[in-house]
DNA sequence: CCTATGATGATCT
DNA sequence: GATCATCATAGGT
């Protein structure tokens, strides 16, 4: 039927041909997957909702268009690690890159469902103002999460689980999911649509167009 | 619901 | 020095 991986015993293999193709391909095929974090605490399971393909050096809007730098190295590296970025002095936000090695394209995880460990997700989300809040969002995913620059490069396909995982979900229907433009990107790229989510999810994030900062008087 | 704006600092030109 | 793959808050509709 689809040509998703299926659920085996050695999942490793599958997983990594998972990642190793166009991140057009992989991207919506991440939707309705699981993402399980495993903390001190213990463990956080996320259901993906929302997702933005990033494509590489050919992409303006891809932190990969200009080359490689010291930031953006794990971009260049086999498919099924984590990207992990800092931005607007704030905030981290998750990536996954997919293949082949040296396009360096990658998945931005939007969105997500908590579907469990939400009692560890909530301290850290303390304006959150309900749990489908917990993740809505790129950085407040993350933050949900307890992602920072330290699990940059970390592998999310092969085990051990740590420090988090991809596992297989039920994918939506083709006809849940949607696509259109990314959010907050600009630049030639930004018409694109790249961004994939499911419909009628109330985890997705808001649509919030492009907007360029006002020079500070 | 919506739009506008400040926070905050790494990164890159 | 400008930009930034964002969020929380304030205030209007």
């Amino acid at each position: 039927m689809n040509d998703a991986p299926q659920d085996t015993p050695d999942r490793t293999p599958l997983m990594r041909d998972f990642f190793d193709r166009d991140v057009l391909d992989v991207a919506p095929d991440l939707l309705g997957r699981t993402l399980v974090r495993r903390t001190a605490e213990g463990p956080i399971e996320l259901r993906l909702t929302e997702v933005e393909a990033y494509a590489g050096e050919i992409d303006p809007g891809s932190h990969a268009f200009r080359g490689k730098t010291a930031r953006n190295g794990v971009m260049y590296g086999p498919p099924g690690h984590a990207y992990v970025y800092f931005t607007y002095g704030m905030w981290h936000c998750l990536n996954l890159v997919c293949g082949p090695e040296g396009r360096a394209s990658g998945v931005l995880l939007r969105a997500g469902e908590i579907l469990a460990g939400a009692e560890l997700a909530r301290p850290r989300r303390l304006t959150a103002r309900n749990d489908r809040e917990l993740a809505r969002g790129p950085a407040r995913l993350a933050t949900a999460l307890s992602i920072d620059r330290v699990l940059d490069g970390s592998d999310v396909v092969a085990g051990p689980p740590e420090p988090m995982s991809v596992l297989y979900g039920t994918p939506p229907s083709r006809e849940q999911v949607r696509s259109g433009p990314r959010t907050g990107v600009g630049g030639d790229g930004a018409h694109q649509p790249w961004r994939f989510w499911i419909d009628g999810d109330p985890t997705v994030s808001p649509y919030r167009a492009h907007a360029p900062r006002r020079r500070r008087t």
